[in-house]
Formats: C-alpha cells, structure tokens, sequence
RNA sequence: GGACGCGUAGCUCAAUUGGCAGAGCAUUCGACUCUUAAUCGACAGGUUGAAGGUUCGAUUCCUUCCGCGUCCA
C-alpha cells in the first residue's frame, strides 16, 4: 500500500494519534453524526446575511465535513471543512470548549472528518464561519493529501485515484501574470471545470435526458448486456462464456436490435440509457465502455428525428448549463485544443454529398458535381485527387462503392462539423440496418449529427422489411469475407421479429460522454468517465528479476 | 500500430554547457486567542520511472523497457 518511506511513516505516526484521540474519549470510527444542515445549505441559508445580523440570532448549527486547511495559533484556531464541493470555516478557542475537545483539536490533520456544533458568525473579515462550541473526530485521514492549493496536477493519477482528485481538484485556469512575492499567482479564464463538477454536470445531463422522453410517453427499458450475436453496430465486441450453459457469449456493442424487437412488441415509444463495450483502441473520445442512449419511436422517420435531436440538444443544454452556449477545447484535428464556442440551439443540415463538396479541399483540384458519386470511376479518381493533394485517405478498389464516399466524408469533412450539424443521406453500403430511400436506392435515410469536430449521434428510418434485412445481412457477410471484423453477422432471430411486422419507425442513438464534454468543455472522455480504461500499474519491484539484498 | 512529448521528495515545481540534487506546501518539534495559499524558528524527507551504455563525472547525452499524454492510423 505504501509508496514510500515517508508514507508509511507518515501513517504509523498517525495511528499514534488516533490512540491518543481515544484517549481523550472519542470513538475512532463512530456510525453517524447529528448534523442539522449541510455545508451547501449552511452557505445558503446564511450567506446572505450580515454580521449584525448573525450577532443578533446566534445561529446554532451542526456541521460535518472534511478538513481541507487548519491554522492552530496557540489557544486558538481555524479549519476549513469541505462537503459536497462547498467549503465553510470554523472557529475554535479553548476558553469556548472543553479541555478534551481543545486537545483534539490540536491532533487534528489535513483530511480528517469532523463534525462540530455551534453558531454560525462572521469573523472581523467578513467570512463566514462557524464558532464552534462542541466538536467530534469522526475519520482520519492516514495518508497525505495532495498539496492543498494545486491539488493533483498529474493526468494519470487524477483519474487512477479519482477519490482524491474530487475533493482536491480545482479545475484549471489561464495563467495571467506570475505570482507575486508570498501571493497566489494571478488567474483568468477558467479552462477545465473542477473534477466534481463536471460528474455532477453529468448526472444532470443523465436527467434531463430521462425527463424530455419520460414527458413524451417513452417508455425506459433495459436488454441484455450480454448477447450472443453482438449487433446493432460496426464494431469489434468483447468476448465472454457462461459456464452453466457452456455458453460464448459478447458484451454488446449496441442495444439496437432488442429496442426494435421491443417496438415489434408493441412499445411504440422506447429508450434506454446504458453502457456499450467496444473492443477498440482508446483516445480522447474513445473508452472501450461508454454509455449510450438509444431511443426509437414508431410513426416516425428520419426527419422527425432531425427535428427531435435539435430540440434534445437544446433542451438538455439549458437544463444543465442554463445556457446553449457551449465553451469547448477542440479535441482534434489542426484547430486541436483551441477553445470554441459553440451555440447547442443553432443547427445546420447537409447530406452527406454536399458535405463532401463544400469541405473539399483547394489543393485537391476541381470539386465533384452531386451527379458524379454515382460513378466508381469518378469516385476513385476523387481518392487519387485526394491523394495527390497530400491527404492520407484508406482505399480498397474491392470495396463498395458507398464504403469509398463515407470513408472520403470522414477524412475531409468531419474536423470543421464545429458547429452543429447533421449529416444526412448515408450510402447504403455503410448502413446495413437502415431503410433506403425511394427515390435513390444506393442511398439510405440516415443520419449523423457532429458537434466539435466529432460525431455525436447517429440516427435513421428504420429498415422493417424482413427480405431485405436478410438480404443486408448477406451483404455484410461478404464484407466480412472480404476482410472486414467490424461487419454485422447474421441475426436470424431479428430478420424473424421483423417478419411479424416492425411498424415505420425512427431510431437513434447518441453517445452521452461525447454530450457530456460538450456540455463540460471537457477535452478528453476520461475527463467524463468516473473510472476510465487505464493499464493496470505495475509496481517498480515487481518487474525486478533477482530480489537484491543488503546483506 | 506510427510520430512527438513527459516521468526529479507525499503533492506542486526548479536544477545554467554534462560538474556538490534544490524550493514551496504537507509532515515532525517549538512559539502564537480573528486566521484564511496565516506567520515565525528548527528538524527531517531522494535508487532523479527501470535496466544498460558513453564519460574522470549523467537528472542532463545514447539504447532498450515501463507508464502517461498529444496527434495520426
């Protein structure tokens, strides 16, 4: 457990002061303490009044928290306690306290809880505090914390001991002038928002989600976790086996598939939010579990669904940042780590088609005409413009032709969707579960919305003819022939439910960390996953073949 | 998988051309009855991520490995 000497030095002496800590009467690790309000309510409730006023009512509270800062100053002191990301200071004098509980205090450290009783005033500076006439040990802190005014400022031991990094971190700011002499350094703009904060951001994303579907009659579901044919996305699963059954089993990769049995079954409005596993590589918007919503409604198509997503953004950035303006590092591309601001109400739309033609670039010489991504020949001569501007694009002459446009989509346009957009009209290569359109049967009614220079959600009228969802499926079959992990096996059972009659329907699927990071101007996923993917550490003496002695 | 960068005390960070590893906070001891990055005095804290190489001498240069970050695939 420990990491160095002075660690464990430190702890011994620290379970030395809990012996003494019993010896002045109090329970090391009681059960409870009788507060009467938080530190957040405390604050609340009294920050607005003045000193006169707190003079005159005397306030009594009770209080707990953890200390964050102590200054012992001979027969008296301060501490600031923390709750709940909000701080309160509290005052102790040995003339207003017992004998006992004075000399706690003064074998109080930085991180030990504590719980106190008294009233609340405000000291000659204006701050305030708690005076305290009572105080309890509830926890001590063994183990040092980090440094009390920066916090954790190491990425990687922020998010392997996220404990810490949420009652210590601070969030990050713009550097304006150097310290002065024995003063705090000078602080802008904030540029990353406090640890805590962000998670409690989150949760109110996660409910403002449930309350915008709850309000329009969708019902919440929950299907398996665990599938034996991971479908409903391109993507690698992970692997696992029930033993009883003797049964190989995946995490899945998306819950579509069972949604839509469930709209199938009659449950015309449906959605779910849960976690997908993908069995991928892991950078600043990729987490091998991430949480997705996945919501489906029955009469509707895919432009219904356009005008659905628009109102979800908007609404979920009011409720949870009271404004639509979103301030966001760019995660990649050249603009990477330039900070944006992006209006989530403000929306435009582009099929797939003119988005290649509006993003092409100068250097790839002249842009192709809507007319032309018919033509595999124009099509692979646009991969050699391409190519020969400098721009690094995959190309596989075998593949399908919409495979090539999609892939041509990806590389030239997706870093300048900063702003709002849905993509629409998909080809119907990359689209095995979505219906085509009438009038263009190479083309299906898909969609996928970008926010930030990345996808965000991914949305179409779903494909409900079972003769041709098998004929898909056997297309994707041959894709995977062909070399290609990521394509959709056969779902036998799926094509079966379809033939009992999917009513038209719209589904879609949004990635709730990716939203997160908008909405927190968080510039990596981990910054949004409480415990993200790490590799397990290694301790220095474990990777030591011969144990070295001293003797 | 590739390229680039980072790893120094528990935490935050220094260390000039390759020349005695240092500071603040935290810890320990002492002083202090309105402090707030409290202050003042003293002590202690290091296998510079790991292994090897070059050198009289390596935190610094080279190689390999480990971990993390960023970009690209």
């Amino acid at each position: 457990m420990f990491e160095s000497e002075f660690e464990e030095k430190l702890y011994g002496e620290r379970i030395e002061t809990l012996k003494k800590i019993s010896e002045l009467g109090q329970p090391l690790y009681p059960n409870t303490y009788p507060v009467t309000m938080t530190i957040p309510e405390a604050r609340a409730k009294f920050g607005a009044l003045s000193a006169e006023d707190l003079e005159a009512q005397k306030p009594p509270v009770a209080i707990a928290g953890r200390i964050m800062a102590i200054r012992l100053q001979g027969k008296t002191g301060f501490a600031t306690l923390q709750q709940n990301g909000e701080r309160l200071q509290i005052y102790v004098r040995k003339d207003a306290v017992s004998e006992e509980q004075f000399a706690l205090y003064k074998l109080l450290d930085l991180g030990d809880h504590i719980g106190v009783q008294g009233y609340i005033f405000r000291t000659r500076t204006g701050e305030l505090t708690i005076h305290v006439e009572s105080l309890s040990f509830l926890t001590k802190a063994l183990l040092p914390l980090p440094d009390k005014f920066s916090g954790l400022a190491d990425i990687e031991t922020r998010y392997r001991r996220r404990y810490l990094d949420l009652f210590t971190d601070t969030g990050d700011f713009e550097e304006l002038a150097p310290a002065e002499e024995g003063g705090a350094p000078q602080q802008g703009q904030r540029l990353r928002a406090p640890s805590r904060e962000v998670f409690v951001k989150r949760a109110k994303v996660l409910r403002a989600i449930r309350n915008y579907f709850d309000s329009r009659g969708y019902i919440e579901v929950e299907t398996p976790m665990m599938q034996s044919i991971a479908g409903g996305a391109a993507a690698r699963p992970f692997q696992t086996h029930h033993n009883a059954l003797d049964l190989d089993l995946y995490l899945r990769i998306a819950p579509e598939l069972y949604l839509k049995r469930l709209v199938v079954g009659g449950v015309d409005r449906v959605y779910e939010i849960n976690r997908n596993f993908r069995n991928e590589g892991i950078s600043t918007q990729h987490n091998p579990e991430f949480t997705m919503l996945e919501f489906y409604q029955a009469y509707a198509n895919y432009w219904d669904l356009m005008q659905i997503t628009e109102e979800l953004i908007t609404y979920v950035a009011n409720e949870v940042n009271g404004t639509t303006i979103a301030r966001f590092p760019l995660p990649k591309g050249k603009r990477a780590g330039q900070m944006v601001e992006i209006d989530l109400a403000k929306w435009r739309r582009l099929s797939m088609r003119e988005a290649i033609i509006t993003f092409w670039p100068e250097a790839a010489g002249a842009k192709p005409g809507m007319d032309s991504f018919a033509s595999r020949d124009a099509v692979a001569s646009f991969v050699q413009q391409l190519r020969s501007a400098g721009i690094d694009l995959p190309y596989d002459a075998k593949e399908p032709l919409g495979r090539t446009i999609a892939t041509i989509f990806e590389t030239i346009a997706e870093e300048h969707l900063v702003e709002p957009t849905i993509i629409y009209d998909f080809p119907l290569a990359v689209s095995p579960l979505s219906k085509v359109k009438p009038d263009e049967p190479e083309w299906v009614e898909r969609f996928e919305f970008y926010i930030g220079g990345f996808e965000v959600g991914n949305a179409f009228s779903e494909l409900n003819d079972p003769e041709d969802q098998r004929r898909r499926f056997e297309m994707q079959l041959e894709e995977k022939a062909r070399g290609d992990e990521e394509a959709h096996a056969m779902d036998e059972d799926y094509v079966r439910a379809l033939a009992y009659g999917l009513p038209p329907t719209g589904g879609e699927g949004i990635g709730i960390d990716r939203l997160t990071m908008l909405l927190t101007g968080s510039r990596s996923i981990r910054d949004v996953i409480l415990f993200p993917l790490l590799r397990p550490q290694q301790k220095h003496g474990e990777k030591q073949e011969h144990g070295e002695s001293a003797e």
